[in-house]
RNA sequence: UGGGGCGUCGCCAAGCGGUAAGGCGCGGGUCUUUGGAUCCCGUAUUCGAAGGUUCGAAUCCUUCCGCCCCAG
């Protein structure tokens, strides 16, 4: 990435993709700063989340404006709710637990954003994601690595690109701590520099997505029946929705004597059944995914890997097999807790991303 | 009115003479570009009331109050 490429920096209006921004211009490239604007804002009331509201719209103008780079927003309302949103209630609907970033990143940020990005001409889509980019030598594939700040680590989110979206990707503050960062901000004098980490689903204004889903598909507030692991009933619930497996609160079963906490174990959406159990019951070796993306070349044979069933979940050794059909089987070393259906299982060589599915 | 059972935190509930478990809920915190997720801390000087026995009682005794069940 030398010369003067021309290089769209996708814009949030937080710390990190400002400072993106901001060090790949002050390297001399030709920057673009690309807001994306992802819902009907024309009450101007509700408060959203950190990610791309109108205030976070507003900030990366002001960046844009004080590291002198064009900016532009544009409307990916539509495209936002069809593919971000819809995906989400769905999948809660259906009993399982999405991953609304991970789309958004993949189908978003370097799929519509790349397309449009090449209507200003440009070569490289960056974000101010924590990951790192980097070309193999040997095979001529890109390789997607975890960002040097671990703690700040964002690639399990960037699982499902593609090698044609790694090629023109670019994260320019994956090799930086946070801390860095900030400070870079700080120096720079960039009005976002001490703005809080965003954080929560950015949609959901008041972070009532049971209400959110229920608005959207009336009919997932069937209720059902709260059941232990031996099928006896415990209790009512008001729609599955409203679980996930591994969810320990707002079981609503106040009124009995469990003795030890009780959580979410399974949903059977076929049932409408919740089955709750003890903490132990949680653990599972075993878990199968679909719709495997490989980053590295997909393998012919087993490989010894780490496997990461949810953001800032700590990769643990396991035995990866792909299957037919995009699919693939993951058997931990050490049982791990609350395998989680809709969530993403990313396998990594050390910080490298080998590749990542959905948990079935 | 007889006979039986029970009253411990907002709720559920251990304890059965040795100085108030736990769960839920609630409050606070941590974590976090998914999860009203996880995780952490806090939450009854007091056990329906009053007396009594005892070095010591929620635990034993007495009376009272309030529920529940069975008889009639």
């Amino acid at each position: 990435m030398d010369g003067d490429v021309r290089i769209v920096v996708a814009m949030s209006g937080g710390v990190d993709s400002s400072v993106a921004a901001a060090m790949l211009a002050e390297q001399g490239h030709d920057v673009v700063g690309i807001s994306m604007q992802l819902y009907d804002q024309s009450d101007g009331q509700v408060s959203f989340g950190s990610c791309c509201s109108i205030d976070d719209l507003h900030d990366a103008r002001r960046v844009a404006a004080a590291i002198n780079i064009p900016h532009y927003i544009v409307n990916l309302e539509r495209q936002f709710d069809e593919q971000v949103v819809a995906n989400f209630v769905d999948e809660y609907a259906a009993g399982r637990t999405p991953l609304p970033c991970a789309h958004c990143n993949s189908d978003l940020k370097f799929a519509t954003l790349a397309e449009r990005a090449r209507g200003f001409g440009a070569d490289i889509v960056a974000t101010g994601h924590y990951a790192r980019v980097e070309r193999d030598p040997l095979s001529a594939r890109y390789v997607l690595r975890r960002g040097v700040d671990a703690a700040k680590d964002q690639s399990y989110f960037l699982f499902s690109l593609t090698q044609e979206q790694l090629a023109v990707a670019a994260f320019p503050v994956g090799d930086q701590p946070k801390d860095a960062v900030r400070d870079y901000a700080r120096q720079r004098g960039l009005p976002v520099a001490d703005k809080p980490d965003s954080q929560e689903i950015c949609f959901i204004p008041d972070h009532d997505y049971r209400a959110f889903v229920t608005k959207r598909v009336p009919e997932a507030e069937r209720e059902g029946a709260l059941v232990d692991e031996h099928g006896r009933v415990l209790g009512r619930h008001e729609g599955i929705h409203r679980f996930t497996v591994g969810q320990r609160k707002g079981l609503g079963l106040g009124a009995t004597a469990t003795g030890s906490p009780m959580y979410v174990l399974a949903l059977r959406p076929a049932e409408r059944q919740v089955v709750v159990g003890p903490k132990a019951s949680l653990e599972r070796t075993r878990l199968t995914a679909s719709r495997v993306n490989w980053i590295a070349e997909r393998p012919e044979q087993t490989l010894r890997l780490e496997a990461q069933i949810r953001h800032r979940h700590q990769a643990a050794p396991a035995t990866v097999h792909a299957l037919d059909e995009g699919r693939a089987e993951v058997v931990f070393d050490a049982p791990q807790s609350a395998v989680s259906p809709g969530q993403a299982v990313v396998f990594y060589d050390g910080d490298a991303v080998v590749g990542g599915g959905w948990i079935d």
